[in-house]
DNA sequence: GATGAATGAGCATTCATTCAT
DNA sequence: CATGAATGAATGCTCATTCAT
């Protein structure tokens, strides 16, 4: 009779056992990143969602248990391309290599779909999906970069936490602004980066 | 009597000419600021901003004109106040010493309402809310600085975005993460500003 | 963005402060009544006692927090007819008389809305209404007209509950037979109440 | 499809010959008398029963055409226990005797499970229901007993009916209240029982 | 038969906005 | 001008039921 507060998991709700369920949650997943790009969060509804991967709104809440748990789920896989990109940045020979690697990764994953990454940016930060979404791989990722690019660098946390700051303001603006030259806007984001940290204690 | 109307002006429906009405803004206002601090875009509403004003609903509806003129009242007064700071670093001798100003500028305003200055990041990026704020200001006074500290920078309309970028998104992140130190933050701003310049074309 | 969970109070929203909306809130009550009687608690929803009342659902959640709010009140409306009534019971010489007055007020109670008696009957055992609905004043009046009928009963809390119970259970099923007599039926639960009270320890 | 047939059967859809199904369904009836033990009518949904009964959603529809089937199948299980209990009554040699065993039977499956009892009884009244649970048998008892206890009483048929009434309103509100003293409690209902049957017109 | 994915009508509730007083 | 009662479109979510596999 009256509606069941609770703390809301924002995992989905089953794993999809059958391949046809598999189906479903990509495409549900795909169309809340499809909607949240044209509509924003203002347009960003669980209907439209449904509608737009064309199952009933009923699919969409077998597989996930709220609305913020698409968002989450577009979190994880968008932070799983990314990290998957980033990581070929371990692999190279020298720091400044790697780090030059992984500003190229953020700059391709930022501007491929640049308002669906500054509004998942934005969505990362809400206090009420905190702690839903793991960073720590992604900032590890980034700090032991950092520590091979800037050895002698006094505090390796704060600069990987600055250099992640650096790269999405500029890039996220560039993607507001339009920009689309990927070598130029590289380019800049090196000179940020580098600059940063030869200036702030680094090599 | 629905929720979702075409075209809004943002202005305030009237100028308030006597002292009164001024106040009552104002308050109406500064209530938006903090409904939006403490209860974040979920819980910010019409009726709670009224509320927390102290005044009715109607009144509310007499100043302004819809949901959204209370966001863009609340940017411009921050841009304001922000605008005024900023622009005593017109009055330094040194280019260098006029963009630290900036930058010292900068860190204040975000730290001093940390949430507040991010969500209002946010909001200004919302696509309803492009153009009814005027950034013109602030991108001329950040390239008039630009021009000054490096004079020689082949392209200072871009320096000026990406250097307003990269202020912003540490400084934010630095808020997001509680930070409160100033003069560390400044210096680590700093490095990233200056760094860059020097690397993509500046003296 | 997402559901705010919290505590439901189940007292009223607003004290209503005009005229106006004394008379929403009055029929917003009666027709919560009217839906219950005809459609049980199966068609009990918001939307109709909303329609029913020909108040907007809007209007109704500016009184009621929530459904179970409306339910609340409709038994705090028919308690307090209720008591009301009862309460001349006191004012009886004797014992007898009062207790008999007693059964009297109960059965009209009972019989005046049969079928809304019994769903609010059913209701008040909703452990998630419990407490809401104030019956100790109810139980104090009953076990003092049964403390003067019986004085000399060793449980004098035990027979009120047990006096209480065997009206209801009785009233009620005849109300469910459809039984309109209520002489007769006065009779018969006076035999039960007297015969209860001479053969478990009163006088 | 929807969610609101019109007319159902309540009826099992297959008498289950095989003695697998007859366990299936002997699982799904007790998983639905857990389930409303402890979720109330609130979260008693086939989707939970079929969870608890460890069979899948399908299975359930199979063997009940729909919800409500579940219930009067519940319904139907604890009446013939009670019947069967209650039958020995009538080997009883006095008609006092009947009638006090009758009462103990009474008690005895109503402290069993005391919420269950309870909310079969609330269910028994819902008019939908009517009618598909046979109470002619129990009534029937109950009249052959009542005359042979009270032989002259005028109006046997409304004895039975107010003697059931009696002892489900009292041993319902002590269940509720958590009573667990079988034997008090069969002596007070046996206090009204035969005050009622003394004073209405009874021996 | 059994399974569980899919469906969608239905219901609770919120909130921007209007307008009679 | 101020008030706050009233409105109702919109949205999150549930759950009985069906049916393809």
């Amino acid at each position: 009779m009256s509606q069941r507060p609770s703390h809301k998991p924002y995992r989905p709700r089953k794993a999809p056992a059958q391949s046809r369920s598999e189906a479903t949650v990509a495409s549900i997943v795909e169309a809340a990143a499809q909607v949240l790009e044209s509509e924003g969060f203002e347009g960003f509804n669980t209907n439209a969602v449904a509608r737009r991967a064309g199952v009933s709104i009923g699919s969409l809440y077998q597989y996930f248990p709220g609305k913020d748990a698409l968002i989450v789920a577009l979190i994880r896989r968008e932070s799983a391309r990314f990290y998957e990109d980033a990581s070929v940045a371990l692999t190279k020979r020298s720091g400044k290599a790697a780090l030059e690697y992984l500003i190229g990764a953020s700059v391709r994953q930022q501007l491929q779909r640049p308002m669906l990454a500054r509004l998942l940016d934005i969505a990362e930060g809400r206090p009420a999906l905190r702690g839903e979404v793991a960073k720590g791989e992604m900032d590890a990722l980034v700090e032991t970069i950092v520590g091979r690019a800037a050895p002698r660098h006094p505090n390796p946390e704060v600069a990987a936490a600055d250099l992640l700051a650096i790269v999405k303001g500029m890039v996220d603006a560039a993607g507001e602004r339009g920009e689309r030259d990927l070598d130029d806007l590289e380019r800049r984001v090196r000179a940020a980066v580098f600059g940063y940290l030869s200036r702030s204690g680094g090599a």
